[in-house]
RNA sequence: GGCGGCGUAGCUCAGCGGUAGAGCAGGGGAAUCAUAAUCCCUUGGUCGGCGGUUCAAAUCCGUCCGCCGCUACCA
């Protein structure tokens, strides 16, 4: 059993779990679930990165001291998880002692292969943005004061900082994405990616001294790792990270960091650089996605229009919701949020196109067949053509899948919906009913065994959902993998009364 | 300024050398098993503008216009 390795990023306790993120995790969720339902052994890591001195400002006004701060907000990250559905075989936290001692261990490794060194930093720095920038980059606010290119108050910073040679990995970089042509993706950002790194690399300020929430850099008293290489670091350190002789470690090399396009460099940049400078092997794939914009507009605080993903998955239900975010934007691309066009989705898609097929084919095995599951007489070509597309459809949603073209796997799997609603209105089982009762069963057997691979291979995206339409096909919570479609279910056995699956959502009368 | 992407039906997009496509929306019809759901047919585009290559271009090349991303620099 091959394993398969899946990470969100670490999300950043400064601020509240918004669509974006869920977002994110959603689609790695897919990812994992996906992967598990094909068989590999998989491992999906999500968690949330807690030092800086963002969050030390931010506990300090608030306050409180970091670490409490951090645990209130890393709860709420986790408790997103949970409420979105995500099925993470771990949740690591940076302020965990594995994390803190596998960085340290990380951070000697790289001194001791050469690729650090003391010196110090001075520059424009924007404690908002974590970053430095150079003089050219800023602007200058109504008052004088300069700016960061994202609006973010700089201060110039001078202090003894040790740092990463970065700019001795150019080449093996370069390298590294010509072997590798799917490390990143979409495409696009492969090639801004390259571009930037072949139009040279600086060393990297990797340790901070004027603020204490981090992690202590070894043996250098008042250093503390800046946050990037801290964070980075998780992918490893939740697998054991020193100890490359534990089970998890077998995990690595990560087979796919899933990252909003904001953090690509750091994923796509540094961290192979840091890794392959340790003597690690690096991921394999970092792709990246964009953002969603609500109505049209960039969400933001100050506009007010930050979407809460609880509230929506809360009012149209959390397998609409999953679905809406993967069918909606190509993963990659920026798209727009909108509650109508949920609805739309919801109500055309799930409870139209695939909700009423389940139904109407259930209630005709109901009603007609004794409420067991019919048996198969002769197949006319008509029912080997719709069976031979439903059995397909694992395979057919795999290389998307693999690829992260979510909405080009669902596009394959209403392929099939649309396909079977036109089957059943072909064959008309229920004029059958009175002419050819064998005929019949054998069409609502037909519609019972494509509604299988239908519902499983849907089931990384709408767990629960599924789980209720696999119920009432009396498929075993056992067999609701890819290798358990190739067995045939038996005739006769008997099945649960159909109950809907996906409601269609009317706005409710506006009562004002 | 450099590099790159995009501009195709009302909307969202696919097609990337061989007589314009899908979904949604619009129009007509059929059916009535079903969540007033479904199915069939159909209206609709000089494929951003202009020029070129080719027997043939949405598809290749040049140029212009308009959006967007990354990056650089000047003051």
């Amino acid at each position: 059993m091959s394993r398969y390795y899946v990470t969100t990023p670490i999300y950043y306790v400064n601020g509240a779990p918004h669509i974006g993120h869920a977002y994110t995790s959603i689609a790695a969720d897919v990812l994992a679930r996906f992967k598990r339902l094909q068989g590999h052994d998989v491992f999906f890591l999500t968690g949330t990165d807690e030092h800086g001195q963002k969050v030390e400002k931010a506990a300090a006004e608030a306050g409180i001291d970091p670490q409490t701060f951090a645990d209130r907000n890393a709860a709420r990250f986790r408790d997103m998880s949970a409420r979105m559905g995500i099925s993470n075989d771990d949740f690591i936290r940076t302020t965990e002692a594995r994390h803190k001692d596998g960085c340290a261990a990380l951070w000697r490794r790289l001194e001791a292969s050469g690729d650090l060194y003391l010196g110090h930093y001075e520059g424009w720095y924007a404690v908002r943005d974590e970053a430095f920038y150079n003089e050219g980059e800023l602007t200058t606010a109504p008052d004088g004061r300069p700016l960061a290119p994202s609006g973010a108050p700089v201060e110039w910073v001078r202090e003894p900082s040790y740092f990463f040679r970065l700019s001795a990995w150019q080449d093996r970089l370069l390298a590294f994405y010509e072997a590798n042509p799917d490390f990143i993706g979409p495409e696009s950002r492969r090639r801004e990616v390259t571009s930037f790194v072949r139009g040279g690399l600086t060393d990297l300020s990797v340790s901070r001294t004027t603020f204490s929430w981090g992690i202590p850099v070894p043996d250098a008293p008042g250093h503390v790792m800046y946050v990037w290489l801290d964070a980075l670091a998780n992918y490893v350190t939740a697998l054991g990270y020193p100890d490359t002789d534990g089970a998890r470690w077998a995990y690595w090399p990560a087979d796919v960091h899933l990252v909003g396009k904001d953090i690509v460099r750091f994923h796509a940049v540094y961290w192979p650089a840091f890794l392959m400078a340790a003597g690690i092997a690096p991921p394999r794939r970092v792709s990246t996605n964009g953002w969603w914009t609500v109505d049209g507009e960039k969400m933001s605080k100050s506009l007010g229009n930050v979407v809460d993903p609880l509230d929506l998955a809360e009012t149209y239900g959390l397998d609409p919701l999953r679905y809406f975010l993967l069918r909606e934007m190509p993963f990659g691309n920026d798209g727009t949020i909108s509650r109508r066009a949920l609805v739309a989705r919801l109500n055309t898609e799930l409870a139209n196109d695939l909700g009423n097929l389940a139904q109407r084919s259930l209630s005709l095995i109901a009603r007609n067949c004794g409420g067991a599951r019919p048996a198969r007489g002769m197949l006319t070509d008509d029912d080997r053509e719709m069976l031979g597309a439903a059995a397909a459809l694992p395979a057919a949603m795999a290389p998307a899948i693999d690829r992260q073209a979510f909405h080009e796997a669902l596009d394959e799997a209403w392929r099939v919906i649309r396909a079977a609603n036109a089957y059943i209105d072909r064959q008309a089982p229920w004029a059958l009913r009175k002419t050819d009762t064998a005929r019949m069963a054998t069409v609502l057997r037909v519609l019972a065994d494509v509604l299988r691979p239908v519902a499983v291979a849907l089931w990384p995206f709408m767990p629960a959902s599924m789980d209720r339409l696999l119920d009432q096909l009396g498929v075993a919570p056992g067999a609701r993998d890819f290798a358990a479609l190739a067995e045939e279910l038996p005739d006769g056995a008997s099945l649960p009364p159909p109950q809907g699956i996906f409601p269609r959502h009317v706005e409710p009368e506006d009562g004002a």
